[in-house]
DNA sequence: CAAACATATGAATGTCCGTTCATGTGTATT
DNA sequence: AATACACATGAACGGACATTCATATGTTTG
């Protein structure tokens, strides 16, 4: 915490201590992403399995064209990849990062449940 | 990984994998309301202090009803929590949970930017 | 090369949501 | 009690976005 003096400084100062607009985006943007059910059950289902479009449309009962959607979405802000074998592409996890964050997520939202 | 086999089944009853829905919900209402700008700046203007309304308004040039709204949203999720001390209602994040999700996604942001 | 299969892309549409404006509720001051 | 201040709430408007439908691109097989 900070004394009365700083208080005032803070809240004048509040603009500069915002990280830049670009990264604010870059970031909102993956929140965003993720805060789509639709997108956050591939989430899953990748977190499980490298799956390919087709694999996600019918285990989730998706529509291709949906699943393809969110998936370059996905595959834009580098959550995803894609790489093709044949006919198909088989998409995994960018990283097992994204895990944990859902991990975090989850355990807030379980705590904080009504 | 898992073999060939194993692929089969997973495909068949990915659904069952999933979190069930109302956890779900939970868990996309969280990154979806952290996937907005102007409540993304709120998180971080109350990861360096607790504000009140007023502050956060002046501070992220925002307006008062504006900020109001956004904290209503945010403290549905259990995000912040709101204490009113006289006219004033001084709000702070639920926990520092919330910052580390943040930097995770920063620095995934960041590693991913293009 | 034609046909079938897998995925991607584009347009269109209905819905959700962020912001604003106006007003209501709560609290302190004189 | 009346006024001023801080915050909350509701309605409304405009823009964004998720989904669908239709079609295009890419790839294998016969």
């Amino acid at each position: 915490m900070e004394n009365e003096m700083d208080h005032e400084m803070i809240v004048k100062r509040l603009a500069e201590l915002m990280p830049p607009t670009t990264e604010l985006n870059r970031i909102t943007a993956i929140f965003k992403a993720l805060g789509d059910p639709t997108r956050a059950r591939i989430i899953y289902a990748l977190a499980v399995s490298k799956l390919s479009v087709g694999e996600l449309a019918t285990g989730l009962a998706l529509t291709q064209s949906n699943v393809s959607h969110q998936l370059t979405v996905l595959k834009q802000l580098k959550l995803v990849v894609g790489t093709r074998s044949g006919r198909n592409v088989h998409y995994q996890l960018a990283d097992k990062h994204i895990i944990s964050i859902f991990q975090q997520v989850a355990a807030h939202a379980e705590e904080a449940g009504d």
